[in-house]
Formats: C-alpha cells, structure tokens, sequence
DNA sequence: CCATTTAATCTGTAATACATAATTATAAAT
DNA sequence: ATTTATAATTATGTATTACAGATTAAATGG
C-alpha cells in the first residue's frame, strides 16, 4: 500500500535535476547558478536549493565561491593534466586487481557491457556509447574489490564526465578507444594483470593527449589559458592514440 | 582596517570544535553525535551544529545513517585493510613525483620537518611527533606538484588521522617508522625518485602491518577496545614493523 | 568623466516549526 | 510470565522565514 509516499527528499530531487542540467550541458562549466531563479521556477525556496547545492559542491560537480556565489566546476588545462595522470594510476591499478580476481561470471558480465558499447559506437550513438563506457569502467572499478580503490577512481572519474562532449569531439578516438578497450578485453580473458594495467593506464594517458590535442585545435575559447596554441604538424598523434 | 571583523562563521566554529574532539578521541570512532546535547551545550540551535556536522561529513570524519543520526567514522579492520594499499600507491607516488622535481629550497624544508620528527620521538612527545610526521608527509605530497594527486592522498589521509592514537601504540614501531623516514630522505637527497617511492609504498604497507598486528595482539572488540586486554608476550611482535 | 556614495541584489547564517521515522515504555492477551 | 501490539516519547529530516553582511549596480556630485 505504500508503493511510494515521499521517500525521496526534495533537496534529493533537486539535485538530480540540476545534474540532469549539468551533464546535458544546459548548464556548463563556469556557469553561475542562480539560486533565486531556480527556487522560483522549482517553487521552493532556496534552502532546499542550497541544499541540493551542497551535495552537488561535495560531488565536485559545482564550486561555491564565498561571497560570490555558486558556479559548474570548471577545469583549465591545467587540471587536466594533472588530474589525469591519478586516473591513469588509479585505473590502472583497479584493472590489475580486477584482472587477478576475474571470476567467470564477472568476465561474462564484461564482455556483456563491451559488447554495448561496441553496439552503441558502430550505430554512432554518441549518448549511448559515452554512456555504456561509463559503466564499463565503473565496473572494472567494482571488480578491484577494493571499496576505497573504487570510490577514489569513481570519484575522480565523476570530473572527467563534465567534459563528456568534449572528449568524444575528437575525429578518430572513438575507434581507436574501441581498440584499447578490445586490448583490456584480452588481458581481463588471459587474467593477464600486468597488461590489464598497463593498456588501462595508457587508455586514460590518450583520452588526455585527445583533449589536449582538440584544445590546441580547437584553439582558445575554453575559459582563459589555452591562447592561440600552435596547431603545427598534427601528425603528433600517434594513430592509435 | 577591516582586519577581522567575524570572518568565522558560527558553523565553522563549531566544526573546529567537534574535529578537536575527535581527534583528541574525546569522541571516538562509532560513537553517536547528540545533535540536541550538542547545541544545547554550546548554546545554539540545531541548524548550525547540522551544518557543521555536513562539513565533518565531507571530510569524512563523521557518518550519516538515514533517520539513525550521526556517528564518527568507524573504520573495519577490512576497511583499513583496503584503505592502506591505496595509500601506498598514492603517497608513493607523490614521493616518486617530489623526487624528480625537488629544489634545494624544498629539500631544506623537509630536512627541517624531518629535524622536527625526530626531535619530537627522541623526546617521546607522542602528540607532537605525530603532528610533525603527519605534517611531514603533507608536504611531501604538495611536493609532487600536482595538486590533484594531493588533494587525493590528503582526502584519504585524513582518515588515517583517525586512528592516531592506536598508530602509535605499537612498541618498536615509531623506532622502525623514524628509519624509513631517514632513507626517504636520503633517497630525496639523492634525488632517486624510484628508490622514494619504493621506500614510501613499503612505509605506507608497513604501517598497515603494524595496525594488524595490534588489532591481533589486542583482540576483538573495536570501541570499547583497549580494556584490561591481556598483556601477554610481547615478544609476538617483530621490532622492526 | 571619474570618483565617491547610495541603493539594490544576492549570498551566508541561523532560529523556528512541523512532519515522520525510530525508540522506548506501557498495556493487553495468550 | 513472556510475547505481541499499541501508545508515548524522542530524534532526525525538511523547509519556511528572517536578517545580516557583501557585492555589484546605479546615481550623484565634484
């Protein structure tokens, strides 16, 4: 009978909508975030706001400058480079512990997911694909078995979803990412750990030599840094990269 | 001329005031926050005593069960057992990193932290010396150079602090920590990044080792611990862990 | 036209009130 | 007397409201 009273809290509610907002682009990074404005169209008031708002600067996902007010993360180049390498190091290892406890069972459950996102990338669904590539990684994170290898990954990786359209933006990486992700699927069938990690680790490497490349293409207008960087020889990137 | 007119918040306030508590095991992990003992004691409402307890929940020091109030942050023998190994990793890292880029001037500096840690142990003020030695560690990590393989390690690392006082307890162990720090810093003097992160992965793992082997040696129960617990051979325990 | 002051706006803080879940105490029944 | 059910108490979760302090925008005067 009481299929559902009001289980989920408002402030609860309001944080998702906002990171519906947030990872659809509606909002994007560097974005302030009216707070009268959105208790207005929500019809609440601001505390419930502020505190869904709380939750999202704990996820990382928002900043809150004192005194100025509440912005969507945003991460300069810089960031990257630095936030990058962790990933690669922490990923690396998860895929390692993940290689060395692969039951059966879990290796089904992965060739399963990879089989998605190689669905999903060859119909060109771009959502679909960033989305079961996700997971993908979120569950060889699992797999590590240990919980604090995986809430710290999952954490940092939460950051690199921000910038989701951007990673995909760069002509030729969704195959050359399929190729990677086809190499984790081998080491994970040999139960080869080292490899596992050393192909994972590299994978995460690229995904930022892809950025960092569209960036110097792209030119400057992310937010400040980046100005008008060489776009010399592109024949830099390696072409599996 | 507006040097400090209230620049701390009332919620702040109190925050600083509940971490001291923790950390001074006043409250101990698993213990129950009263919120309403809490702010009458202090004379507040519930809201700020709340709000300080979110921010100690961010940081990881204090556990929000749904509808059964708030707890300090208990960590299982598994957890540490979890916990440690990633350290390892991180901390190591940060050590390979700091070696590679370390200055004359920063090398200074830790040679003088370094200074502190020992001076602190020869005089057998526990408090102090684990102040200076966690001190130690943070600036190794800032050391490294990427700030978000600092904030990561300095996220987890806190955790650790929560279990100070049980770190120290082991006979031998700060003797054989003191040594690791001295070929950590030899290995920084000779600017042999491999060899840092090597020594301070182990360091890291030998820390946890010990904590096993006190939770052994002590028995089971987890708060309420250090009863009159048997105090039979001490020998059990190898002097250089 | 620039600088200083004033006004408007937004953020930060906290008290209060109410609803609901959890716990404990009490009462009833077998 | 033990167990079950119900009632009372207590604690937590949620959200409105109000006010104070900062910041930004506007306005006024030199």
């Amino acid at each position: 009978m009481t299929g559902k009273i009001k289980s989920v809290a408002l402030y609860q509610e309001v944080a998702e909508r906002l990171r519906q907002r947030i990872y659809s682009q509606s909002l994007k990074p560097g974005d302030w975030v009216d707070e009268l404005a959105l208790a207005q169209e929500f019809g609440i008031s601001r505390t419930p706001l502020r505190e869904a708002l709380k939750v999202l600067h704990t996820e990382g996902l928002v900043t809150l400058k004192p005194r100025r007010g509440c912005y969507v993360t945003e991460l300069s180049a810089e960031d990257l480079d630095s936030l990058y390498p962790v990933m690669a190091l922490l990923e690396g290892r998860c895929a390692f512990e993940a290689a060395r406890r692969m039951t059966a069972t879990n290796l089904k459950l992965l060739d399963e997911m990879h089989a998605k996102v190689e669905k999903f990338a060859a119909a060109n669904d771009i959502d679909r694909y960033y989305e079961s590539n996700y997971a993908f990684h979120g569950a060889v994170e699992e797999m590590a078995g240990n919980p604090w290898l995986t809430r710290t990954a999952t954490d940092l990786r939460r950051f690199l979803k921000l910038y989701r359209r951007r990673q995909l933006q760069l002509p030729g990486r969704v195959v050359s990412s399929l190729n990677e992700h086809r190499l984790m699927m081998k080491a994970f069938h040999d139960k080869n750990a080292k490899a596992a990690e050393k192909i994972t680790h590299d994978h995460l490497l690229n995904h930022q030599a892809a950025l960092t490349q569209l960036e110097a293409a792209s030119g400057a207008q992310p937010n400040a840094t980046q100005a008008a960087l060489k776009s010399d020889s592109k024949g830099r990137m390696k072409a599996t990269v």
